[in-house]
DNA sequence: CCTATCTTGTGAAGAATTTCACAAGACCGG
DNA sequence: CCGGTCTTGTGAAATTCTTCACAAGATAGG
């Protein structure tokens, strides 16, 4: 199987969200074309993109929103939904748990954990919050696959290590630290301050 | 001017904070195979980086810690600080706001905007929030250079529009949609459901 | 059935990025 | 002062990613 690159996988996403819309306002089919108008590509690119996983267009007609919507889920691995865990129930926590549109999209947030003993117990739409150390036992029981860590940095690798050891395999940081984690389990960060910097270095080199 | 790839930007702003982290840890000089060990990439690729802005290291040695700090500083333009507003104060622009490092990384948040009536006049550490539609002439007054837009896709090209014609020169997007921003607008993108489906990619083929 | 018009899928070319590999500078210990 | 040991800076090679360009399938209209 050949490799697909990070930026592949992020287009494909991303194309997911313009057949969405797509779909929303009744389109039946797409062209290359308008995915790359809309999503800032080329065509080239689109069907690049799309022909690592198959032919899934008609020459001439473009692609079957309903067919091509069905394809990329099932290559993003979208069809069911993902059994989730918070780590980290301060502001950025709340309002990742209150932001319904994971829900909507297959990601189904299961355990809440926070190592504030004053907020564990505390009720979350459903959910109590647990401390950092039941991790292991309600990440098994719950079956969690992926979990979203926003704690502050010191505390990271700390929480990351207990969610690994629980089995977790996929792991969304969002605090400003490397974290190590074993092959086999994936890692993905969301740096806010590094988009900053990039801002501006944009806005400097000018 | 040669062109500086995005990745190799993103990967000076990690530079800054493993230099960041190494300098209160007291080294003197820090070499470009530790940086990348820290940093999860290769010695070559560190060197490389740097050489696209000049030679800051000594041979046998390494780097200064102190020097490459200001170098990379100076690079990304984080002399001064920037004056940045934040629009949308829900859960996600209260989180952000909240967000302490900003500040310590030169990243001032002098204005906050909500749509919402209720929240106008509410007062966010100091800061008073105001309404979308004074972003003109808020952004002006406070000759505002950034913004982090945090508000429902649907709103989001609407305030990119007020900013630009604010004379905003970077938006940092959190919002789930392709904003259209003119040429010499710098525009970067946080999207989090996106950063899912990666993990979710990645868990699926194995 | 035939022509005109679309649009895909894909090798091949081109561009960009990363890795290699090594000459040369810098320090240290004796 | 000299040999040994580091580590940088950088051309060149290798690899990866993007764009080009076109044959071929598909439809529509006459």
């Amino acid at each position: 199987m050949k490799k697909i690159s990070e930026s592949a996988v992020r287009r494909l996403s991303l194309y997911l969200r313009l057949l969405q819309e797509a779909d929303a306002a009744g389109a039946e089919t797409i062209s290359s074309g308008e995915l790359a108008e809309r999503g800032g590509t080329t065509s080239a690119q689109v069907r690049k993109d799309l022909s690592l996983f198959g032919s899934f267009g008609k020459r001439g007609l473009g692609y079957s929103v309903q067919e091509l919507l069905s394809r990329i889920r099932s290559i993003l691995g979208l069809q069911s939904s993902w059994r989730v865990a918070l780590v980290g129930a301060g502001k950025l926590g709340s309002a990742l748990f209150s932001y319904r549109d994971f829900e909507a999209r297959g990601f189904n947030i299961r355990a809440v954990f926070d190592s504030d003993a004053r907020k564990v117990g505390t009720q979350w739409g459903g959910l109590s919050i647990r401390a950092d150390e039941e991790i292991d036992a309600v990440v098994r029981a719950e079956e969690i696959d992926m979990a979203i860590v926003a704690v502050p940095a010191d505390a990271a690798q700390q929480v990351t290590d207990r969610l690994v050891k629980a089995g977790v395999r996929g792991i969304l940081n969002f605090a400003p630290a490397r974290l190590k984690v074993p092959r086999g389990v994936a890692l993905k960060n969301v740096d806010v301050t590094l988009e900053l910097e990039g801002l501006s270095f944009a806005l400097n080199s000018r």
